[in-house]
DNA sequence: GAGCTTGGTGTATTTTGAACACAATAGTAT
DNA sequence: ATACTATTGTGTTCAAAATACACCAAGCTC
C-alpha cells in the first residue's frame, strides 16, 4: 500500500495536522434500483474494502471533519450526517498496527496508533454521487447492503450499527429527502422504506400514513410514458420534513 | 487546583497511561422523591462544577474506562451505562487550555490539549450511590435535574442531551430497573416517568400499558405502614426486561 | 365511624393501525 | 378497436390501542 518514503511523508503530514488516536468513518448510504446500497473504497491490489474515513484535522469540528472527509468521496456538499456510535476496541485495528511495523519505529508510524473512531451514516441521493477513490485506492464504489464484499476492520460491524440505527430512526424521523430523487412516487418511496425495514408493507396504509405526516406534495403532473398507469409525483415539504426531522413523528409517552 | 509540582506529577502520569485527545464524562441519572438527579463534582474552592468525567488508558476499551471512572465516582459496578454522543467542537475547553500555560509549555501540559469527549449515561439506584469525591472535588453530590448549579465548559450541554436521549430512549425500551429500588409501587414507577417526560400521565392507562410490557412482577405482598391503602409491590421480571431491552417495546414500521 | 387521601379496577369513546376490494389508467397483444 | 394485464389510486371495515372518565377499597386521622 505504501512504500518507506510515502509511509514516511505520510506519517509527517498526518502528525503535524490530524489529532491522534481519533478517526472518522462514514457509512454512505444510497438508494438505486430498489436497492440499499453502500460506498466502499478498494485498496489497490488486495482483496480488501474500507469505509470511506480519515482524521480530525487539529482544530477542526468533527462533523466539519465528517462533512469534509465525504466531500471528498462524493462530490457531495451539506449531506445529511448522523454521528451515531464510537467504536473503541483498543484491537480494533490491530492489523494495521503491524502492517508497517518494519519500516517504521512505533512513535514514529502513524498507523501503529491505537485509534478510536467515531462512526457516521450519510443519506445521499445515488444518482448525483460521484463515487471518488482516493489515491491508496484502486475504486470507490457503490456495493448491495445484502451482498458486501470484505470489509476489513470492524468495518463490517459499523456498517451493521448504522443499519440497526436506520431503522431505529424510521421510526421517529422523517426519512427519504436525502436518499430521494427530487421528485419520486409513491410506490418509490415505499420500495425504500421497505428495502431499509426488509419487510413488505401495504401500500394503501403506507400511503395513507405517509400523507398524514404531512410532509409531502404532491405534483399537479402525474408521471407519464411508463407503462400502466401514470403515479403521481411527490416531492418532499422542506419546510414541513425539517420540522418533522426536530419534533418527531409520533408522540410516544 | 493544582500547583505546579501536582500539575507536573499529574501530566506525567497521564501522558503514561491515557490517550491522548479523548476523555470521557459521564451524566449520572438517579431519581429520588420524585425528582430527577444528576451527580456532580464541586471543584474546590471554586463556584464550579464538572461532570464525573476522565480518560481511556491505553490499552482500555471505552465502556471499560466508562465503567471504572463511574466506579470511581459512585462506588457502584455493572451499572446500565450507555454511550450517546460525540462532543468534539474545538472550543469545548478553551478554558481549560489557558488555565495553566503559565506553569508548564503547551507541549507538556496535558491540558492545553484539545480534547473530545464520548458522552455516556448512566442510570442508578439512586439510595445505592455512595457519591464519593475525588481529590481535585470538594464534593460529589446530586443536583435536581431543574435547579443545576454552575456546569463549566460544554457540560450542561451534555446533560440536556442526555437527557433528550434518555427520553426518547423511553418510547422504544424499558427504562426504571436501574433508577427504581428492588421494589416499588406502580404510583412510583409512573412518577419517575413523568419526572423524564416533565408530563403528567394518566394512573390507569399508564399501569394497563405497564404491565402490557410483560415486565413486571407484583408481589403477593402489598406494602404495609404507609398512610392510606396498601399498595401492591412490583418488581421487574429481568429476563423479560433484558429481552425488552434488546426487541424494543413496540414495533413502529 | 365520618372524612380524607391514596390505590385498584372497569367501561365507554375515540383514535389509530391492519386487512381488504374495487375502480381507474396506460400500455400491450390480438 | 377491444380485451387483457400490470400498476396506481382510493374507500370501507374490523380490530386493537390510546384516552377519558367513575367508582370502589383500604388505611389513617379525628
Amino acid at each position: 500500500m505504501f512504500n518507506k518514503q510515502e509511509l514516511i511523508d505520510f506519517c509527517e503530514t498526518a502528525r503535524s495536522n490530524y489529532l491522534d488516536h481519533i478517526s472518522i468513518d462514514c457509512v454512505v448510504f444510497g438508494f438505486h434500483e430498489g436497492q440499499l446500497k453502500v460506498l466502499g473504497l478498494k485498496i489497490k491490489n488486495e482483496a480488501s474494502w474500507y469505509l470511506p474515513g480519515g482524521f480530525v484535522m487539529k482544530d477542526e469540528p468533527i462533523e466539519m471533519a465528517a462533512n469534509r472527509i465525504l466531500k471528498e468521496r462524493t462530490g457531495l456538499d451539506e449531506i445529511f450526517l448522523q454521528q451515531f456510535r464510537v467504536f473503541g476496541d483498543p484491537d480494533r485495528a490491530r492489523p494495521h498496527h503491524d502492517m508497517y511495523k518494519d519500516m517504521l519505529p512505533p512513535e514514529e508510524n502513524w498507523f501503529s496508533m491505537r485509534f478510536l473512531t467515531i462512526g457516521y451514516y450519510a443519506l445521499v441521493d445515488f444518482v448525483h454521487v460521484n463515487p471518488t477513490p482516493d489515491g491508496h485506492s484502486e475504486s470507490c464504489t457503490w456495493y448491495d447492503l445484502t451482498d458486501l464484499p470484505d470489509f476489513k476492520l470492524d468495518h463490517a460491524q459499523i456498517i451493521k450499527s448504522a443499519l440497526d440505527t436506520l431503522r431505529l430512526q424510521l421510526n421517529y424521523q422523517p426519512i427519504g429527502y436525502n436518499l430521494m430523487p427530487k421528485e419520486f412516487t409513491m410506490p418509490e418511496l415505499q420500495k425504500l422504506y421497505e428495502t431499509i425495514l426488509d419487510k413488505k408493507l401495504d401500500r394503501r396504509n403506507f400511503q395513507r400514513r405517509m400523507l398524514g405526516f404531512g410532509i409531502l406534495n404532491r405534483s399537479e403532473q402525474p408521471r407519464k410514458g411508463g407503462a400502466h398507469k401514470a403515479p403521481y409525483l411527490y416531492s418532499f415539504d422542506l419546510k414541513n420534513y425539517q420540522n418533522a426531522l426536530k419534533e418527531g413523528l409520533k408522540g410516544g409517552w
